[in-house]
DNA sequence: GTTATAAATGTAAGCGCTTACATTTAATGT
DNA sequence: ACATTAAATGTAAGCGCTTACATTTATAAC
């Protein structure tokens, strides 16, 4: 690989000149220039970011730890802040952060050690303190899905207590009165604030929540199914489920299947998060959207206003659930 | 953040030694090792793998470039990739190329130009040519659902035109004669394979492909959707219908029912890659397995072999579809 | 033709590490 | 006690760039 110092060579220039050509920055003659890029050219020259980047403290990349890279909710994400980077030149370093503590801190070094500009955090094990700590550091971050007081200009947030209320209520609506609830794992806010407003909306129909039909499942499929056949084992009747995710919904749904119970007539389901194939199981799932791809696009824009000083429409950040009415629900 | 200059002065050492505790390769005494790493603890010192990289050429990572950061296909591959990663302390670049040649391009300079030590490509746009005098440059990289031959020991490959064939040969078997085909986008080698072995058990049972039948979608499911429609418009009758990807197979379905045609009776509909939710549609899509995760982790250990010298399972190029049955295809 | 000023270019010092090589210190054999 | 060798540590060059500052060159004003 051609260094710039072969360019500034071939061109009969200074390593300055070259490097002020190729960050078109300062005053260069065009009759330089001209010759810069031809050596470059001729060179097949491409500039090394590392030493661009440790010579500059500037990496035009920025940081996205995710806890997962699979998985229909994630995707949209990585994707909306891919697209908004890829227009400014800004690229995207992804780690995955697996939900667990360790890596997740893994994954947040690496990245900072990787000289990103910024970083966008979807985190879910690391605690609070910890991204106190880090908001003293050098490298700025924005999270999405996390509600820190100290940190809440940079939360980028679903209203999960009403969407959870959003979900409930048309589920009460629709004349249900025993309804069975999968959560996610309480110890994510999501997840807590979910089963929350999902409460409000019962106590607003003067009806009580009913432990007994709480199974507490972990956001995956499997537990989907595992908490529809365990909560059908008890003797609580109910004529509704809403899972705190559409994954697990999905999983209910065979789950429910599996049971002989035919949706949505003996069983209603309702999800959360609208991912993109709710629209094609049977019966369609009616849930909850969720944003996640605009939100992505606005922690993106978030970096490139507080990193890179560039113009972004305004920031938001607090995003509305909305309630999408499918075919999964029954009137009682 | 603490340089390892800072160290060295705590610790009463010199640079090198502190680099050495680091990387752990040479002779340190005992007592010097805890004097370091007593100042590494009190520092907060976290070193910078930039300045690691650009001094020891080797940057412990490795660039991926898929076409899409989301979808279902992608998603397992990226995870399959990272998982067998994360154990070897290896990292992960993540670029997106869009199918797009000249983004393709720049994807992989960028992770070149990162010092990626090797790299993983998923690419479709990007010429042979292109590929192969990469090949020459210094960083290695292996290649997936793509096949060189003068790169076939780096190609990692689905037998697509055995899968196309598998799929048109079970839908054939169940009595179906006239079938209707949604293709990729023909300039993909993908699109073509499955297609030529879709041609292939057609020939076996003395049927001739009408070209009628055929609609070129984009592997997306809009496509499908479209491409059902129109396929339904032209007077060549159908009982069957073979999509090249499932997301166009999902597409397509819709597009059944808002025809008024029910699944799988007046329209049996088969699908390709075997993504998740092809469970849970309706009817179940009958589809062929496309072992994308497997193949990704082949792909990472294929790296961790050639450029890390690592010891690995040994290394396969080729990989096998498996016809999924499940509800979508009628007995004609 | 001078001089003042701006534009263009060059020089050289880092950025934070690794590593070849040199030097010092400790361990061993006699 | 001394030489021999191995282990531990230090010195300094360099990875490929950026950039503050210095210097040269062109432009304009008189």
């Amino acid at each position: 690989m051609a260094t710039i110092y072969e360019v500034s060579k071939l061109a009969g220039v200074s390593l300055a000149t070259v490097s002020r050509v190729m960050n078109n920055n300062a005053n260069v003659s065009d009759a330089t220039r001209k010759k810069v890029t031809a050596a470059m050219d001729e060179l097949g020259y491409r500039p090394n970011s590392i030493a661009q980047s440790l010579a500059s403290n500037c990496s035009n990349s920025v940081g996205l730890l995710v806890s997962e890279l699979q998985g229909p909710f994630y995707g949209p994400m990585m994707s909306g802040i891919e697209n908004t980077f890829r227009n400014q030149g800004k690229h995207l370093i992804i780690a995955a952060g697996h939900s667990d503590e360790e890596r997740e801190k893994q994954g947040i070094e690496f990245l900072i050690s990787r000289n990103c500009d910024g970083l966008i955090l979807h985190v879910e094990a690391v605690s609070d303190d910890y991204l106190i700590k880090l908001s003293k550091g050098r490298t700025p971050f924005v999270l999405i899905n996390r509600y820190i007081s100290e940190l809440s200009d940079r939360c980028i947030l679903l209203n999960n207590i009403n969407g959870g209320y959003l979900a409930a209520k048309h589920v009460l609506e629709q004349g249900h009165k025993n309804i069975a609830y999968i959560s996610g794992p309480l110890w994510k806010q999501d997840a807590k604030d979910r089963l929350e407003g999902h409460k409000q909306a019962l106590a607003e129909f003067n009806l009580e929540f009913d432990e007994n039909l709480l199974f507490q499942g972990d956001f995956m499929e499997a537990s989907g199914y595992e908490g529809l056949k365990a909560l059908h084992q008890q003797t609580h009747p109910f004529t509704a489920l809403i899972c705190a995710n559409d994954e697990m919904a999905v999983g209910a749904m065979a789950s429910a299947r599996d049971l002989g119970l035919t949706l949505p007539k003996q069983l209603s389901i309702m999800g959360y998060d609208n991912v993109f194939f709710t629209r094609h199981v049977y019966p369609q799932l009616s849930t909850v959207n969720y944003p996640i791809n605009e939100m992505g696009r606005m922690a993106a824009d978030w970096v490139l206003s507080h990193v890179y000083q560039k113009q972004t429409p305004p920031l938001q950040t607090l995003f509305e659930p909305e309630l999408v009415i499918r075919h999964s629900i029954s009137r009682q």
